[in-house]
DNA sequence: AGAACTATGTTTTTT
DNA sequence: ACATAGTTCT
């Protein structure tokens, strides 16, 4: 078979490859290794593969995949758990590719939404039956709101962690099953004093959910497992149906997921897991990456296998990254090492200020591009999403199309937030959330006004009543009869959910045009996509839940409104959303003191995983990773202040980087404080040798990153055409490429 | 006086 | 997008 001839291949023809050529690394991808081929045909039973980054734990789940189709086990029966959906859908395609038969009726997504679907199918909605809603974090967030107003802690003001921090600890707190003094204690020791606040929060906040019919990821994991736990049919169902459970990422599950797993091959033990401890970076959401370490107690017999081979980056880069990861406390060992030699070192960037670190980002961009990298072969990686404001504003001047990845989602948006929770109320009229959001969109009508009416429903059987009997003033009247009379339209029986959505809009659209009149036409297109979505859907409640649990990803407001080719898109990404991808040329920017890591992380475990974070981003580099940092920031006081390169960069031996120090002439300094727009003059740039050079059609050529090649054209002075061998046509600009005459 | 509205400053990471 | 402080409305 296919993977076995490869495998041959790889084992005895003890292949030549050109060392200065990292292009071969794309090309040994197709072949498997020894610890791959064994993982990829391994029979029945536990396997646990610990990997390195880029040394193919993905690529050895879809061949795994394939092995087994090809094997005649059903595709229906296989179980493909990943940590997002877009892996998935990835893995699949990939895995329908090797083989001949289809890999669609593989069932793969995220835990959650198997574990919605899968309860959805045995006729539990999300365990409990109908009138329960999954919510967010953002949702989350808006209940701590409420409570904070109602328990008086509104005067804290800053010193009060905000919302966010509660909504981790509270929701660490359940994934760890620890007591919240231990995670307090553990990993929020600057929150001691707030101990008893956060233990009236969490009573309350558990309080709020039971009584509004509201139930948050945490909840449906737990409901799963729990299903699982006492119903001996259930997980009977369950694990004769999926004979084979395929687990990608699981450094990143918690311990919820790891029995739930365990439970669903109860009778089977076929579960094949993969994972790296050094790229645990989700231990704050209660990731517990000691998983990967006790899976071989929890499943007897497992096997376990060490890839150690990296295929991905050259070995300059790998160089850097294991020494940043050999800083870690707690690791276990691997030594990740590649065939190939050659590649360029790593370049550390120590930029004066925040504009010259984006401003050097899109020169060198710039550059790449004319060299023949393209857009979508780069990426700009950070710490936290603000950080890249000052080169989104620089990309944005030079003409650059971009898309950001981890800032703010579609479902977080407040448009969308304010018509889904007119759904919501339609399937769970005890949804207060939703009720609060939508009594807040009245003229005259605030949070006050909002709670008193909220009040009166509390305790009524059926709140759509309360709210007819309320008598609302004067002033507000007109809106909230508007108000009931689309809850009466919508009520009706034989509506259907596109038919629904139809008369919310028609309410809503005069109050959203009067909120949103700067961007309206924007907002109203992302309405028009959402209406499609639930076009689809026969029953609300799926409907709801799936939205909360997998955001419509393929509304995004900037394909919409410019229908670009991806492909001609650079990607800015927190490290976090940026897991699992790879490009050619990576840039990690803001890799400064009190940016990298976190001000509010604390040394230990905390310290730990910020480390692992910056070492996840330079892995995700095939051929190149630049460093930045600023050497000055704005402070809150709006003041500028000196900061050092993050200690996770010192700690790194000089020898694996080169220092590049961005050129700066025509913002030095002096010109840094005034607020003059940047000069149009390019900086100086030192030519390359080939810019000397003379080409001519015909001739062969050599360039680092392409290999050989042979001159098609020279379209202008100092451009020429080049039809490399392994990477087909090129342009080139002669004052950037480093082209070389081949002999 | 209390509620609603407006202006201004700050923002960890997320299925 | 949210929190807070200051201002205007009822």
């Amino acid at each position: 078979m296919w993977y076995k001839a490869k495998m041959q291949n790889d084992l005895f023809e003890n292949k030549q490859t050109n060392d200065n050529d990292p292009r071969d690394i794309t090309d040994s991808r197709d072949e498997l290794n020894h610890a791959q081929f064994s993982a990829v045909t391994h029979g029945d039973g536990p396997v646990l593969v610990i990997a390195g980054a880029g040394s193919g734990k993905t690529r050895t789940l879809v061949y795994r995949m394939a092995h087994l189709i090809e094997n005649n086990v059903p595709p229906e029966s296989i179980l493909l758990l990943t940590f997002t959906r877009r892996s998935a859908q990835e893995m699949m395609s990939r895995a329908s590719s090797l083989t001949s038969q289809s890999c669609k009726r593989i069932i793969g997504g995220t835990f959650h939404a198997t574990a919605n679907m899968l309860l959805r199918r045995h006729g539990h909605h999300l365990g409990f039956g109908s009138g329960f809603t999954i919510i967010d974090r953002s949702d989350a967030e808006g209940i701590i709101n409420l409570l904070k107003s109602s328990l008086g802690f509104a005067g804290a003001g800053k010193r009060f962690p905000s919302k966010r921090m509660i909504v981790n600890i509270l929701s660490g707190a359940v994934n760890r099953v620890l007591p919240i003094e231990d995670l307090v204690h553990q990993q929020h020791p600057h929150l001691i004093e707030f101990l008893d606040d956060i233990y009236r929060l969490k009573e309350e906040y558990f309080q709020f959910k039971v009584n509004h019919g509201l139930m948050d990821y945490d909840d449906l994991l737990i409901n799963w497992e729990r299903l699982l736990k006492e119903s001996k049919d259930a997980r009977a169902e369950i694990s004769s149906r999926f004979r084979h459970i395929l687990v990608d990422e699981y450094q990143d599950t918690n311990l919820t997921q790891a029995s739930i797993i365990k439970l669903m091959a109860y009778n089977h033990n076929n579960v094949m897991v993969v994972g790296d401890d050094a790229q645990s970076i989700y231990s704050f959401r209660g990731a517990d990456f000691y998983n990967i370490m006790r899976f071989p107690d929890q499943f007897s017999g497992a096997s376990v296998i060490k890839l150690e081979e990296n295929y991905r980056s050259t070995q300059p880069i790998l160089s850097l990254t294991n020494n940043i990861i050999s800083s870690a406390r707690d690791k276990f060992t691997k030594t990740l090492f590649t065939k190939v030699k050659g590649g360029s070192r790593p370049v550390l960037v120590p930029a004066l200020n925040e504009r010259s670190e984006a401003r050097f980002i899109v020169e060198t961009i710039k550059k790449h591009q004319q060299e023949g990298t393209d857009l979508c072969e780069m990426a700009v990686l950070f710490r936290s999403g603000f950080h890249s404001y000052k080169l989104e504003m620089e990309l944005t001047s030079h003409g650059f199309k971009f898309e950001k990845r981890g800032g703010l989602k579609l479902t977080e948006s407040a448009h969308i937030k304010d018509v889904l929770s007119f759904f919501r109320i339609l399937t769970n009229p005890w949804d207060n959330l939703s009720w609060n959001r939508i009594l807040l969109q009245l003229d005259k009508v605030g949070p006050k006004t909002a709670q008193k009416i909220l009040e009166s429903i509390k305790n009524s059987d059926s709140p759509v009543n309360a709210l007819f009997s309320y008598k609302p003033a004067s002033s507000w009247k007109v809106g909230y009869q508007r108000m009931l009379e689309l809850l009466q339209n919508t009520g009706q029986e034989n509506l259907t959910p596109s038919g629904q959505f139809d008369l919310i809009m028609e309410y809503y659209e005069p109050i959203f045009e009067k909120i949103y009149y700067d961007d309206y036409p924007r907002r109203k297109k992302e309405l028009d996509q959402l209406k499609s979505v639930v076009a689809g859907y026969g029953d609300l409640q799926s409907f709801i839940d799936d939205t909360a649990l997998d955001p419509p990803e393929n509304i995004s407001a900037d394909e919409l409104a410019t229908n670009d080719d991806p492909k001609e898109q650079l990607i800015l990404s927190t490290i976090h959303s940026a897991k699992g991808l790879e490009w050619d040329v990576v840039f990690v920017l803001g890799l400064a003191e009190g940016r990298f890591p976190h001000q509010n992380a604390v040394p230990g475990e905390q310290w730990e995983e910020e480390r692992r974070l910056l070492y996840v981003a330079a892995t995700r580099a095939k051929k190149l990773v630049y460093l930045s940092y600023p050497r000055e920031l704005m402070t809150p006081d709006r003041k500028l202040r000196r900061a050092g390169m993050s200690p996770f960069l010192s700690e790194i031996n000089p020898g694996f980087y080169e220092i590049r120090k961005p050129e700066t002439p025509s913002y030095s300094a002096s010109s840094y404080n005034s607020q003059e727009s940047f000069s149009p003059k390019l900086p100086s740039r030192k030519k390359t040798s080939s810019a000397r050079l003379q080409f001519k059609t015909g001739m062969k050529v050599h360039h680092p990153f392409f290999g050989p090649g042979r001159i098609k054209d020279v379209p202008g002075p100092r451009r020429v055409e080049v039809s490399f061998d392994r990477h087909g046509d090129k342009i080139l600009h002669l004052d950037y490429a480093k082209l070389e005459p081949a002999e």
